[in-house]
DNA sequence: CCACGTTCGGAACGTATATTCTATCTTGAC
DNA sequence: GTCAAGATAGAATATACGTTCCGAACGTGG
C-alpha cells in the first residue's frame, strides 16, 4: 500500500493536501512538493524527466510522491496541474477574441469599449506586477502619520486625487486636495509642515505645476508619495516613495483602471493603519 | 521541401498564418486547422494519437500540418500552444495566490492592495458581461448627436464624470459638468433641451440631487444616459438608456475601475462618432 | 482516358517516456 | 553499535509516443 486513500480530484485539493502534509514529508518528497508549488506550470507541460532534473530530484522520486497522495502515478498527478491551466483560461480573453474576430460585424463603439475593457485589464494586471508590497507599505506609513494629507494632481490625474479625498472624508482622514480652484494651491501648500504628507499623482505629459509643487514640498521636507508613469518623470526624483504605473490606452486616452484601484488601496490602508494604531 | 520558411514563433503569428492560409489547405489539413484554432487547449495538452482521433484524422496528417506551417514536427507546434497557456497565467492569479499564501506574514497593506486589485479585476470582466453592445451604440448615439453633454454625478460617482468632462474637453465635444459648485446646478441645468443630452452616474446609496436633476430633465425631453448599479435605481426609471455595472468593492470602497472603463469607452466612441458624421 | 503531382491512410520504426525493481543509503530506536 | 524500517538512486522494462515511409486514392490538365 502506498498511497493515501482517494487521490484528490481538482488541482485546489490537491494543493491543500501538500500544504497540509509538507511536515511530515521525507526529504526528497518536501523537495518535491516545494518545486510543484512554486513551478506547476513546468509539471504540467514538462516530462517526468525534465522535471526532475529542475527539481534535482530522480523520475522515480515523482512517481513516489505522485503515489504518496493516492495517484497511481506521475501521470495522474501531472493531469491535475494540466486541468488547472485548462480551466484559468476560459473566460475573459477567450471571449475578448471572439468580439475582436466578429470585427467588422460589430460596431465601432462596440469595438471602441472593448479596447477599453482590454486595455483596463491590463493595467489592472500591470498594477499587479509593478507595486512592491514592501514599498506599498512604506508609503502607507508615511502618509498614516501624516497630520494632514495633500494631494496634488491636475488635469487627467484629478479625479484620482479627487475620489481619494472623498474617501478619506469618509475615512476621517484629513487631507487637503490641491490643484481644485486656480491661484490658492500655493498658498494651501505653505501650510504643509514636515508633520504633513503629500500624494502626488501625474502621468506624461506632466502638469508643469505638480511637478514644481512636489519639489517645493520636497525642499520643505515634506514626506511626499507619488504615483507616476516612468522612472524619468519629474516626480520620481523628488519623491520619497514613487510607484510606477503604466496605464494601458486606447487611442492616447487611459482609462485610469489601475490608477483607481491603487489610490483605492492607498486610501483604505492608510486609514486602517491610523485607525490599528 | 514541405514547410514555408522559418516557423511563427509565437501563438498569435501562428492563428494569423492558418487563418490567412486556410483557404488555399488541402481537406485534411483545413480540418486539423479548423480543430486547432477551436480546441487550442486539447492540443496544448493531448497527444499526437489522442488529437487525431479527436480530429478525426491520422497522427501523420498532424505532423503534415506542422510541417506545412514550417515546424519540424507536431511537437514544435505544439510547444506553440503550451506557451500560449503559460503566459496567459503567469502574471495575475498566481500573484494573488502567492501572496495570499504569505498571508500572516505579510502586511495588512499588502492585503488591501491586494484585495483591491481583484475587485478592480472583477469589476472589469463584470462590465464585459453587463454591457450590451447595442445599448451602448444606442448610448453613444444619443450623446453625439446632442450640442451640450451635461455630465451629472455626486460624491463617489464625481471623478467619473470629472474625468469625462476633462477627455470631451480634449476631444472638443461640448459638456457641462453638474455638481461641482454648491447652488448653481439647477441653473446650469434649465438650459438643457430637447436638442442637448445628459449623463447620469450615481450607486447606491444614490444622491438625493442627481436624481432629481435626471427626473426634471427626462421631464424635459432631454435625452437621458446612466450608469448605475441597480435597475430599482431612481435613474433607471427616467433614462433613455442605462447601463447595470456592479463594481466589486472591499470594504465598502470601490475602485471605480470598472466604470472609468465604461465612461472612457463612452467619452471616445461620442467624439469618434460624432467625428465620422 | 491517361499521366502526373498532390494528398491521404496506415503500418513500421526508433526513441523517449513513465514506471517498476533492487541494491544502497539514511534514520532512529534500543 | 546494531538492527530494522523506510527512503532514495539508478538501472531495467514495457509502453506509448512522434515521426517516417510507402502504396493507394484523389483530383487535374492534357
Amino acid at each position: 500500500m502506498t498511497g493515501s486513500g482517494l487521490p484528490p480530484q481538482d488541482f485546489e485539493a490537491l494543493r491543500m493536501a501538500i500544504l497540509e502534509r509538507k511536515a511530515e514529508l521525507p526529504k526528497r518528497l518536501t523537495q518535491v512538493a516545494a518545486y510543484a508549488l512554486d513551478h506547476p506550470d513546468e509539471i504540467a507541460f514538462g516530462t517526468a524527466a525534465s522535471i526532475a532534473s529542475s527539481a534535482q530530484v530522480q523520475p522515480s522520486t515523482l512517481v513516489r510522491f505522485a503515489q504518496h497522495f493516492g495517484f497511481d502515478g506521475f501521470s495522474g498527478l501531472q493531469q491535475l496541474f494540466r486541468l488547472r491551466l485548462r480551466e484559468r483560461n476560459s473566460s475573459y480573453e477567450d471571449r475578448l477574441r471572439s468580439l475582436e474576430e466578429g470585427g467588422p460585424a460589430l460596431s465601432e463603439s462596440a469595438g471602441i469599449l472593448n479596447k477599453f475593457i482590454s486595455a483596463a485589464h491590463s493595467s489592472v494586471d500591470s498594477l499587479a506586477n509593478a507595486v512592491d508590497p514592501e514599498n506599498f507599505d512604506r508609503a502607507v506609513s508615511i502618509l498614516a502619520r501624516a497630520e494632514t494629507i495633500y494631494l496634488i494632481a491636475k488635469r487627467r490625474s484629478y479625479p484620482i486625487s479627487n475620489y481619494m479625498a472623498y474617501a478619506f472624508g469618509k475615512l476621517k482622514v484629513r487631507c487637503q486636495l490641491v490643484g481644485t480652484a486656480a491661484g490658492i494651491d500655493d498658498d494651501l501648500l505653505a501650510f504643509a509642515s514636515e508633520k504633513d504628507a503629500a500624494f502626488a499623482v501625474s502621468f506624461s505629459p506632466y502638469a508643469s505645476e505638480s511637478a514644481a509643487q512636489a519639489r517645493a514640498l520636497a525642499g520643505r521636507n515634506v514626506p511626499l508619495v507619488s504615483l507616476t508613469d516612468s522612472a524619468f518623470s519629474p516626480l520620481a526624483e523628488c519623491s520619497t516613495v514613487w510607484f510606477e504605473l503604466v496605464e494601458a490606452d486606447h487611442a492616447g486616452f487611459r482609462s485610469l483602471s489601475g490608477s483607481m484601484a491603487f489610490a483605492m488601496a492607498l486610501t483604505v490602508s492608510v486609514a486602517e493603519k491610523r485607525r490599528r494604531g
